[in-house]
DNA sequence: TACTTGACTTTAG
DNA sequence: TCTAAAGCCAAGT
């Protein structure tokens, strides 16, 4: 098993209203420093619709600035519709990890 | 075939 | 406490 598909395996078990982070995933893979290519194997994630990348935030619960999907506006409308509620300061919305961080 | 890049995290200064 | 740099590994060029 290559290590994208090790991504996906994973990401695939986060369950619908829950977040992990790229470094999360990473750990459970087996390599908690290899955060960075987490994400380069979601963004050319070929599962769609399968692999739930939009459950897959950074670290402090922001979302990827520019890159996910329609933007992070597309990724937050995403998880709502699944429950998953939304912290917003008016600069930078974020992901209340306290209560929608998946404990593996 | 080899080099560069990329949705990040962590550690050291 | 804050900033900077290193490290991870596969895919694209």
């Amino acid at each position: 098993m290559s290590f994208s598909q090790r991504v996906y395996a994973v990401v695939k078990r986060i369950p619908r209203g829950k977040v992990a982070t790229y470094g999360q995933v990473a750990a459970l893979i087996g390599s908690p420093r290899s955060s960075r290519f987490v994400g380069f194997a979601l963004h050319s994630n070929p599962y769609q619709g399968v692999v739930p990348c939009h459950r897959v935030v950074f670290k402090d619960g922001s979302l990827a600035p520019g890159f996910a999907f329609g933007g992070p506006q597309e990724q937050r409308k995403l998880l709502e519709a699944e429950g998953v509620h939304f912290l917003d300061n008016g600069q930078t919305v974020t992901v209340d990890m306290t209560q929608y961080q998946w404990e593996a």
